[in-house]
DNA sequence: AATTAAATTAAACGCATGTTTTAAATATGT
DNA sequence: ACATATTTAAAACATGCGTTTAATTTAATT
């Protein structure tokens, strides 16, 4: 009998992984800021100190959270945008829909994969946590320039002003549509879409920010 | 001599007032949860108990520092909008554009105020203020109603759907900028724009969520 | 001027947080 | 099997928070 019989072969359920687990689903629903050494141990059911010894400290557990997630994320990102180097001409829309596969790809880390890592990320930039935004500055660095380099080669017309506000803004549309994702697609789902899901979200914000960043240059 | 030589006629000096100033500095570049009442009282040169004193507690500061800029922006918008109402066609860049005045008039609540303004509403979705959504809805409900349907009016092809998600767009790129706002400037400052300042991401902004809202419906 | 009300002050309260400590239990390696 | 790390456990620690209390000072009223 093989070892996957009673539990998935890689993720054995260490206390670092029940911590890693009840982690995140707690910060994805809550923020980081919000949510307490002491839910998360009792979630996973573990004791108080364990995360200080596992992980050395609440900031770093919130590293390591993220982490999984962009080990996985990034890489599916790069192999989809290398595929866009060889096309001849390209535009935002196609860029940003190389987001969708990478994204539903998160699925394989956890059920509601893609929803924890957006909304993550969400609060990663809403509250002030400047050690995330080095640390992926830093490992992932190299993904965003390309990522930046083909938007350029989408919308050669914007100029780097244009351009450096409006991915902000993109930016800030996509962080928000997550964090505040869960009440919007409740109130869609009562009001007008019954089918409202994580993936209507994003189509209809892959097709907002294209436009917002085609849109006509300020004048 | 008129009571104006020494004091400008209204907002005297008076403890509320101090605490009001420090408390509005201070939340619009920290956050309302990241800000204490012991910073906004030293900051003030006022006695921790007086915030509690005044005001009964510290979320009923932060809805009367917030009241104090809705207050004047809100009609002001109502104004705009109504001149809107006559107009044959309208787009929906014109109707983002008639925020461009009331937002600038809030300098006369405070310096700076136009970006406190949009900070502080940056704070109040991106920390769950709840409370604070209350208010503004029940207390300027009417102008919000008034400014979705110029927007549907602008862009009647779109469905229902589609603007829904979109309006929660634009309200979160805004968010967005302004929470991450001061950073950004300083960035396009020392990168490409010297003159850079609060006016120039409005004027971004407002045409990157007029394409956004203008971009082609999901298929 | 005396009395009453309002405002300010300093101190403490109750609570929740992240972290550290000390000891017991468990697993590991020889 | 024993000795040694490694891991878990319960409790306390230090800090910061919003709020409250009780006493004092200032202002207003009669």
């Amino acid at each position: 009998m093989s070892e996957t019989a009673t539990h998935s072969r890689k993720s054995k359920i260490t206390t670092q992984n029940k911590i890693l687990n009840a982690a995140e689903t707690l910060f994805a629903r809550e923020g980081f800021e919000q949510t307490s050494l002491r839910q998360i141990t009792q979630e996973a059911g573990v004791n108080l100190a364990s995360v200080n010894y596992h992980f050395g400290s609440k900031k770093a557990l919130i590293q390591a959270v993220v982490a999984r997630y962009m080990n996985v994320f990034m890489p599916a990102l790069e192999a989809q945008l290398k595929q866009l180097d060889d096309k001849p001409t390209i535009t935002s829309l196609c860029v940003f829909a190389s987001f969708k596969a990478p994204l539903l790809s998160l699925t394989q880390v956890h059920k509601r994969g893609t929803e924890h890592f957006l909304r993550l990320l969400g609060f990663a930039y809403s509250e002030t946590q400047g050690h995330l935004r080095r640390y992926t500055q830093s490992a992932f660095g190299d993904v965003l320039q390309h990522l930046l380099s083909l938007l350029h080669r989408a919308n050669p017309r914007l100029t780097e002003q244009d351009m450096f506000w409006r991915l902000h803004f993109v930016l800030g549309a996509t962080v928000f549509a997550q964090v505040s994702g869960q009440a919007l697609i409740e109130i869609a789902q009562a009001e007008f879409d019954e089918n409202a899901d994580i993936q209507t979200v994003i189509e209809h914000l892959i097709n907002f920010i294209a436009g917002g960043l085609d849109s006509g240059a300020v004048g």
